[in-house]
DNA sequence: GTTAGCACTCTGTGTCTGCGAGTGCTAAAT
DNA sequence: ATTTAGCACTCGCAGACACAGAGTGCTAAC
């Protein structure tokens, strides 16, 4: 167990750290107002922490840094939550001001928003299909062989794929076809589509149209297609702008992630409610082992709907993240209730 | 005028220049095999070419450069095109090779192969709206105040989007506005519609329906969003591993510009027909200023349907980029011509 | 007109130096 | 038994310096 003059020191060492990116050494710290012993006393309680694996020295005659676990013991026991400034506050905020159509709108700006206040990158990661359900399905033709699939989610969401058949299309059969689809389908959640088309509807169909196998292998591409989620980006450069982000072959190795949707919605996706922190190799990511990423889920009416998620170096500002992403975490929640309560008044 | 011995040098030094990233020294142009004359023949003739304004010393006592007249007069008087190699040409015609329905899938994969091929970034311009005509319009209604309008061109782009009215909708007064809308608006080029709305339109809706003045600000707005293109990147990250760009601050500036979109388009959208060429500050951006950006185009049946571009730095593999730009805007052209038909049969 | 020769210039690199910040240890002070 | 002052020691870093290498520009010879 630490003693209290380790915690006062420990939790000095990484704010010093977190607002200077330099180690820090004994007398900076003796400096404080809050301490009042000298820098040998500190050094050697510097040195017990070393010890313990809570700092790391860069090298020998350097101050020291917080290691991760140092990190991780400040985030779980050394950080209350920071009180948001005003500007913080109608900053967020201002997302609700905004009218908008679909929640697609929410999620950016809150992205936007987000990346802006805590100069990293920001991602969210948008109504999970999975929660969502079907509300409408179209076909429309646009040629003899081909046509636009559209799904309109009960989240406002809509997709489009254009498919295209062997055969001509006949426009009355597309008609039984999409009204059969919208009946037995509406309100089945997105997963479920292409469990329930093969069990239920594919029956029902082979009695109405000629084209039954292609129709029915082409309306499985599309559920197989929109199961994905939508990543939405806010501040991808702003990481080049930490000390820890200089080297130009880094900051590509993580820029290229940025272009892979699966893989970033896979790394920030957020298995539990509320909110989680990882810190470096936490992230069992070799690419983000000096990284912290910070999510936050949001809901709608009890329901998990997506992540708000932070990437930002391991040397982080976490009490004002964290009481940001909460906040904002909560606010989207909010908001979507409302959007909900409006959507179906 | 220059001599046929200033051409030869210009040429040599900017094509040493542009693989070794060095300034280019008498002795190492004296090497070659084309070079029958001495080193200090060679520096009064860099002498000369660098008061004519075609080289640049970095500083008194380094090689020389092409400056950026250097490059102009080296792409307009001293490349031919290279031959493609079998690998770049079956690269480029792998393209063709996968089934596609949406040309955005086509554009987006020539993304990705004309950077792979460079290793600059490309950026390509999605069939421009303005050369698209409207093939079909919808109206779904989603909940009582809200419906999304889904629109379809004729290069099978669908664009989609939320809108609500302040009163309860109509269904059969739907139905009759979207007959409407698409008897009248079919084949009419996407920027003409918001005239022809205010124009034609909007007396005969007028008779129709209740909602007449929101339906009319609602189309108006819809059709005004839908104005512009889209734009595809391959390779954004490219640029990092040029030596011109191993400076963190510079190489942001240039990666936020990425993440605006109409910058890029205007940027990168090419006003001729084939191939264009700018060098540096004939970009007349600050940013690109050592930059160059080679745009081709690319049509359907004459008609021009957008453009693909590279972003690398002035000291570019100039013949072989522009081969292959010629190559890639030839074959896509022809590769939409040939979905046109197949989707027209 | 061309080229060899040479002085000169500038950069990059390696070495040395001293400085400053920091540690760790020991012995004295509390 | 803590705490602290003192001091030797260790690094890293910036500046000074010399030196090699690459390159130029000029002059004089070919």
């Amino acid at each position: 167990m630490l003693t209290d003059r380790q915690l006062l020191i420990l939790k000095a060492i990484v704010d010093n750290y977190v607002t200077n990116a330099e180690p820090v050494g004994s007398r900076s710290i003796s400096k404080r107002d809050d301490v009042t012993f000298s820098p040998a006393t500190i050094r050697n309680e510097m040195s017990d922490l070393e010890e313990l694996g809570f700092l790391e020295k860069p090298h020998s005659s350097a101050g020291r840094i917080p290691s991760q676990k140092g990190y991780r013991y400040y985030v779980d026991h050394l950080i209350s939550p920071s009180k948001l400034t005003k500007n913080e506050v109608s900053d967020i905020q201002s997302i609700l001001a905004n009218r908008f159509d679909e929640i697609e709108q929410v999620i950016q700006e809150s992205a936007k928003v987000l990346s802006s206040l805590t100069s990293y990158t920001s991602i969210v990661i948008g109504p999970e299909v999975f929660e969502s359900r079907l509300r409408q399905l179209q076909l429309i033709p646009i040629s003899e062989t081909q046509a636009v699939v559209i799904i309109v989610t009960d989240t406002g969401h809509v997709e489009n794929q254009t498919v295209h058949f062997p055969g001509k299309l006949d426009g009355s059969e597309l008609e039984k076809v999409v009204n059969i689809l919208n009946e037995k389908l509406r309100g089945i959640p997105m997963v479920q589509l292409q469990e329930k088309l093969s069990l239920e509807i594919s029956n029902v169909l082979k009695k109405y149209i000629t084209q039954y196998e292609s129709m029915i292998d082409m309306l499985q591409d599309v559920f197989q297609r929109h199961q994905h989620e939508k990543v939405f980006y806010g501040g991808k450069t702003n990481i080049l702008s930490q000390p820890e982000f200089h080297d130009v072959e880094r900051v590509r190795n993580i820029l290229d992630i940025f272009e892979e949707d699966k893989l970033v919605s896979k790394l920030f996706r957020s298995a539990e409610n509320g909110l989680t922190i990882k810190i470096g190799e936490e992230n069992h990511f070799e690419p983000f082992s000096d990284c912290t990423i910070i999510t936050a889920t949001y809901s709608l009416d009890g329901k998990h709907m997506g992540t708000v998620g932070i990437l930002g170096p391991t040397r982080m500002e976490y009490p004002r993240v964290i009481s940001i992403m909460d906040y904002l975490s909560k606010d989207m929640t909010k908001l979507l209730t409302a959007w909900n309560h409006r959507k179906s008044e």
